[in-house]
DNA sequence: GATTTGTTGTAATTTAATTACATAAGAACT
DNA sequence: AGTTCTTATGTAATTAAATTACAACAAATC
C-alpha cells in the first residue's frame, strides 16, 4: 500500500493539526517532496514536530523517509489513482484515462502473475500434440489472437468461438492435447463444461481466468490475472489486454524453449507474408 | 529520463571517484535511498563532497534531491524502457520484459495519438448507419474485439476476417456506412483494395494503421499508432495491444456521446448475460 | 471545577548536508 | 624532464535540516 493511499485511508484517525498536514500534502504532493519540514509546516500552518509526528504515524522513519515514500507513490501511483472515466470527460480526458488504467492493469498483472505457472504452461504447450484455444464473447478475440500466434509455430492449433464446435473438439481431445480456456470471470457455464469434458478425455486444460472460479477448478493449470476492472464501464477492457499480454508471454516462452533453429522457421513464415504486401520492411497486419 | 538510466548513460563522463559512487548506487539502489551521504561515501570509499558533486552532475539539487529522484526511478522499476527479449532469458526475464515493453508501447501510443482525430472518429461512428470492422491475420482479432464492443451498443455492426466477405461487404456499402480497416503496417494489399472500394461506394473509411502507409492514403480518417515494435520477435505484439486500447477509447467515446439514457441500455445487455453464468458478480468472459 | 489524557508548540540538541578551502594528481607545454 | 596549469579529491568549517525533550494548552472525564 502506498503512502498516498495510506493518508487517504486514515484521515479519520488524524487529529486536527495532522489533518491540516494531510490536506496540504494531498493538495500538492509534488511540491511536498521538494519541501523541507519547515516549509511544509508553514504551508499547513502547524509546527515542525507536528509534521514529524504525522510522518511517524504513517510508519515512516521520519520526514526525509516520508518524502522518499511519497516520491515512490507519485512515481507509479498518481496516474493510476482514481482514473475512472466519467460522464463529463472530454476526448483528452477519457483517452488519457483509458491508456493509464490499462497500463495500471498491466502493472498489477505483472506483479501478480505466477512465473512458475507460466513456466509450467510453456512446458505443457511445447510438448502438446495439438493446442486448442477456446473463448466466448470478448474472450473469443483473445483466443483468435492466440491461434494466430501459435499457428506460426507450425504446431497443430485450433480455435473455436462456437459452443458446439468447442464441445465437439473437447470430446475428441486425448492425452497429449492441450486445451486453453479463456474467460475473465471464469463463470461462463458453457466454458466450464468444455473444460470438464476435455479433462475427462485426458487433455491438459490450461485456464486463463480468475483464480478460484468455477472454471479454474476444472483446469489442470490456472493462469490467473486478477486485474482490477472498472466495473462502472459495461465492458471488460483492461483484463482482456492483460490476457493478450499473457498469450504473448506464452508464445515467447514457446519460441525460446524451441531454440534458435526453430526460430529460423518463424522467419520463413514471416517472409512468406511479404508477397501479400506492398514492399518495404516488416510484418504484421 | 530517469536517474538510473542517466547514471548508466553517463558512466563514461565520470571521474574515477564518481565512477565508484555510481557503481555502489547501481549495485544497491534500494539501500542507497535509505542511506545518508556519509554512509554512501563510506560504501563507495570516497569523501562526502564527492558524493554531493556526483549528485549535482546528474542535475539534481543535492544529495536529498538525488535520493528522491532515485526513489522515483525505483518505484516504477524501469517499466517504460523497451527491453528486448533475448535468447538466454528465463521465464522471469521474458515475462517482465514483455509486460514492460507493452507498457512502454502504450505510453508512447498515448503521447502520439491525435485526440482530434479520435474525436472526429467518434463523431463519424455515432452517426453511422452501419459499422464494419475489417482486419486480416493478427488484426482480425482486433476487429473481432471491436465488433464485440460495438455490438453491445445496439448498432448494426459487422466484422469479417475473410477477404471475399470483406469485399462483398465493401461493395454493398453506401453513404452513411462506416468501414474501419485495421492493419499495423498498412501495407496489406487486400485491405487497401477494400478501403478503396468502400470509399468508391461513399462509405466513410477509418483506418487504424500506420501513418503515411498505402492503406492510410485510402482512408477518410487515419488513426495512427506509431508504436515501436520489437522487430526481433517475429510477431507484432505491442502494436496490437495499442490497437485494442484505441478501440476501447472509441467505444468509450461512443457511449459518452450517446448519453446516459443509452448507457442504461448497455446495462441491460450486461444483465442479460447473467443467465449464462454461475452466480456472483460482474460480467465479461 | 479539578484532574487526567491527549495534542500542539517552543527551544535545544543532534544529525546531516553543503560550502570553502587546501592539497594532490594528472595533463600540457616549455 | 621540469614547470605550470587544470582538474579531481579530501579535510574542516559552516549552515541547514530534522529530531528530541519538555512545557503549555485544550478537551474530556470524573
Amino acid at each position: 500500500m502506498n503512502v498516498l493511499e495510506k493518508i487517504v485511508g486514515s484521515v479519520t484517525s488524524f487529529s486536527k493539526s495532522e489533518r491540516k498536514v494531510a490536506d496540504v500534502i494531498l493538495a500538492n504532493p509534488q511540491i511536498t517532496i521538494h519541501s523541507s519540514i519547515a516549509a511544509l509546516a508553514k504551508m499547513a500552518d502547524v509546527s515542525e514536530p507536528t509534521v514529524n509526528r504525522f510522518c511517524r504515524r504513517l510508519d515512516t522513519k521520519g520526514f526525509p523517509d516520508f518524502k522518499l515514500h511519497l516520491a515512490q507513490s507519485l512515481a507509479n501511483g498518481t496516474p493510476y489513482v482514481n482514473r475512472h472515466v466519467e460522464e463529463e470527460d472530454g476526448p483528452e480526458a477519457y483517452t488519457a484515462k483509458i491508456f493509464e488504467s490499462t497500463m495500471a492493469a498491466l502493472d498489477t498483472a505483472r506483479q501478480r502473475v505466477d512465473i512458475n505457472t507460466i513456466n509450467r504452461a510453456v512446458d505443457v504447450l511445447t510438448q502438446a500434440k495439438k493446442i486448442s484455444f477456446f473463448g466466448l464473447g470478448a474472450s473469443a478475440s483473445v483466443a483468435h489472437d492466440a491461434q494466430n500466434k501459435f499457428f506460426r509455430f507450425n504446431v497443430p492449433v485450433v480455435c473455436f468461438d462456437d459452443i458446439v464446435m468447442q464441445r465437439m473438439s473437447a470430446i475428441n481431445s486425448s492425452d497429449g492435447d492441450v486445451v486453453v480456456c479463456i474467460s475473465h470471470t471464469g463463470r461462463t457455464k458453457n466454458l466450464c463444461d468444455i473444460a470438464a469434458i476435455a479433462r475427462e478425455n485426458d487433455a491438459t486444460v490450461i485456464g486463463i481466468t480468475a483464480y478460484d472460479s468455477p472454471l479454474a477448478r476444472e483446469c489442470t493449470l490456472v493462469l490467473s490475472l486478477d486485474v482490477p476492472e472498472d466495473t462502472d464501464m459495461y465492458m471488460p477492457m483492461a483484463s482482456r489486454v492483460a490476457q493478450l499480454v499473457l498469450i504473448d508471454i506464452l508464445a515467447t516462452g514457446f519460441t525460446l524453449r524451441r531454440g534458435s533453429k526453430f526460430r529460423e522457421n518463424l522467419k520463413k513464415v514471416k517472409d512468406s507474408l511479404r508477397g501479400s504486401r506492398f514492399e518495404k520492411k516488416d510484418f504484421a497486419n
